[in-house]
DNA sequence: CGTTTATTTTACCAACCGGTCAAAGCAAGG
DNA sequence: CCTTGCTTTGACCGGTTGGTAAAATAAACG
């Protein structure tokens, strides 16, 4: 007898290694070629397991799609989330682009995926994107007009603001290829942290 | 007898207005759904015609794609061409800007279609990247130097800048759907112009 | 008008797609 | 060692994919 109507079984040790498999190769793919673009067959080659073993252990295409996606939003929330309305207020921004940035360059895959799934017209987190990160910009935003209108920090458009942040740092992840062709050598996100300081830091030093 | 092997038939009334009808229809779903996501059948569907009826004027899929690529690239770089060594800098300077994300608002789709080839490891244009786009990027990132060593704009990574320029514009056409999601009813290239402007004027004006 | 050329359609193909199934192989506990 | 349940595989399915061949139709033109 258990609280919960459907124990949920702790899984077996192939079945973690296999399952985390399966996502790593769905999120190299699906990053890459968006989900129409994606077969099975590439995932499971990715994998190193056969297309029918892959289905073993989830159901459906969709299913290892949602699963990338919806582990992703709350990740990727995260960076904005831990700015706080009683910090020092350039400091508390300049924070959030450095967080920003350094999950692009930890994270591009991810960041790819997101890309991909937007361009798409975001078929499968449109609401989420109406619901959760609304709510959370618009709240940020509200901290930051405050911040504004307190003479704290100078006066900008709040949502733009926010637009402008995950617009660049994003940038180093999704156009890597474009970055890496123009610069040659050189490591894109060394320079970029810099710029981006220096950038956000005049932007927003009040007059 | 002509000069040149092969005379370059003129195009029928018909075959003008199918092929004008065949690009834009593949504009419109390979900008959406990248390569490998958009089928024959979609463009066909959407250009009003037979999957045989379009592959009477393009050879393949690839050739479709191929043309609208090409025609795009110089298209896209024109906004950065335009800019002049021997003008004002920082209104130079936002002279860019401003018609780059002038063509973010026009051309949406163009950027998304570049946007997905990025995202997908550019395998169709990573030559022309690390030839004509690095060739007239560095160039430019010269005069946007010389500016800077001569004290008429503030000193900035030249290259970065230009990454800023080009992250800041498209994402407005490339993350129509996120932003609005966001923002609601308001227009967000209303907003995106002003915010852009200012954002520019801080960052360039000599201290 | 008739004929020559441009255009469109119908029927079709082999390869690939996401997904199913039943049988085979395997690990672990008694 | 043998059973029981977990894991893997190969063969297969109906539908879709990019692309072709040839016949049917429409336009252009003398």
């Amino acid at each position: 007898m258990s609280a919960f109507p459907a124990d949920p079984k702790p899984l077996t040790r192939i079945q973690t290694k296999n399952r985390a498999a399966i996502l790593d190769a769905g999120l190299e793919v699906f990053s890459t070629f968006g989900f129409r673009g994606s077969t099975l067959d590439q995932i499971a080659r990715a994998a190193g397991l056969s297309k029918p073993n892959l289905l073993y252990y989830f159901p459906s295409k969709e299913a290892i799609h949602a699963e990338l996606l919806t582990g992703l939003l709350s990740t990727w929330l995260d960076p904005l989330t831990l700015m706080r309305a009683d910090g020092d207020p350039v400091p508390e921004l300049l924070g959030y682009v450095r967080r920003k940035l350094e999950m692009s360059r930890q994270f591009p895959r991810e960041s790819r995926l997101f890309a991909n799934e937007i361009l798409q017209g975001a078929p499968r987190v449109k609401a989420a994107l109406e619901g959760e990160l609304k709510d959370l910009v618009d709240a940020k935003a509200e901290v930051i007009r405050g911040w504004a209108a307190a003479g704290k920090i100078a006066d900008v458009h709040p949502h733009h603001l926010i637009f402008s942040i995950w617009s660049l740092t994003q940038h180093y992840a999704d156009f890597d290829v474009q970055i890496r062709a123009v610069l040659g050598e050189e490591d894109p996100f060394e320079g970029a942290e810099a710029y981006l300081d220096a950038l956000f830091t005049k932007m927003l030093t009040p007059a």
